[in-house]
DNA sequence: AAAGTTGTTCAAGATTTTCTGAACTAAAAA
DNA sequence: TTTTTAGTTCAGAAAATCTTGAACAACTTT
């Protein structure tokens, strides 16, 4: 897909083969969640994909994507599955229609907690008991840094506590309504 | 520099050319910062240089840094700019040294406050005016169209405020101290 | 059956990001 | 002045990531 430069003054012209049927609303939210999505280190094609389901009245099939976003068959069923397990995306039956059909889900709670939750837990997780293993390695030290290294290591565990303090008041913020 | 898979179990074997100088507590630390590094997108030399100043007793030099984690001069340049620039690392004077020595900044709000600025305030910034540009760009579709996007945009919006909203208090959450 | 749909998987290609090292500037020491 | 040291910059190499498209599986329709 070629969501070009956009912005108001957008002087670029649409590359030869963008038979792209998008209206320049849809051209204008998908650059913005493709912009979000940078931001977060994820892939443009992802973006694209929620981006169109967000602005789209009805659910859309893969098919529809794939043309639509001028976008291989490859990419739009991966990023379908990516925003699936993320719970980004929804799938619709659509009666008398053999193919899924696609929603983006939109509520700010359910994709930050999701998100969150997909990028930081695994860590703490791991990142206590790592702590510990670390703390065991300061034996054959000067004392000098021996105390220096326990601090650095009481200051992570701050850290992390503090890490898992923030997460359910941010989700509360995010989900009041 | 080549912090191998790490972890209790450490069956790795120093790969041939690593005469690093770093010590099993310093390579843990290190990691950690990578991992997490990794989890933001950031790039690893990056999370070295962070992570063995983090370690260290001492402020160190560009060369220092060059030497044990064996890594190029460019990199620790640019590594060492792109800490400075974030506020996550401080220099030092150090009496009777021509080099620039530097410490890292270990306050998690400093930190934290910085990076999410740097990664967000952009975003809010633009993403405002813009949609009022992309509400003007719904004039000739359906009905049905126009209503849902107009949706779509007011939720944006509000998406947009609850970020702005929730900024301050978390960095209250992280730095009370 | 055979032919057509719908969708997944994955090796190879394309693109982007990161790292390196040599060339360079600026300043200090010899 | 000349030489050495400290540090920056940036073009190209290397590595990581993303995308494509062809092969395939599973299921419907003809």
């Amino acid at each position: 897909m070629e969501v070009f430069a956009g912005s108001s003054g957008n002087n670029a012209v649409p590359p030869e083969s963008a038979h792209s049927s998008l209206q320049p609303v849809e051209i204008e939210i998908i650059h913005l969640f493709i912009q979000f999505a940078a931001a977060l280190g994820q892939p443009r094609s992802v973006a694209e994909i929620y981006g169109l389901l967000f602005v789209s009245d009805k659910p859309l099939a893969m098919d529809t994507l794939i043309e639509r976003l001028n976008m291989s068959k490859g990419s739009a069923s991966q990023g379908l599955k990516y925003l699936q397990d993320l719970g980004a995306v929804r799938t619709i039956y659509v009666a008398g229609d053999r193919r899924t059909h696609y929603v983006a889900v939109a509520e700010l709670r359910k994709l930050a907690g999701r998100y969150l939750r997909q990028q930081t837990l695994t860590h703490f997780e791991e990142t206590d008991s790592r702590l510990d293993r670390i703390a065991a390695l300061t034996q054959h030290l000067s004392e000098d840094q021996k105390k220096h290294i326990a601090e650095r290591i009481s200051l992570l565990r701050r850290w992390e506590r503090t890490g898992r303090r923030v997460m359910p008041f941010l989700l509360k913020m995010l989900g009041g309504e």
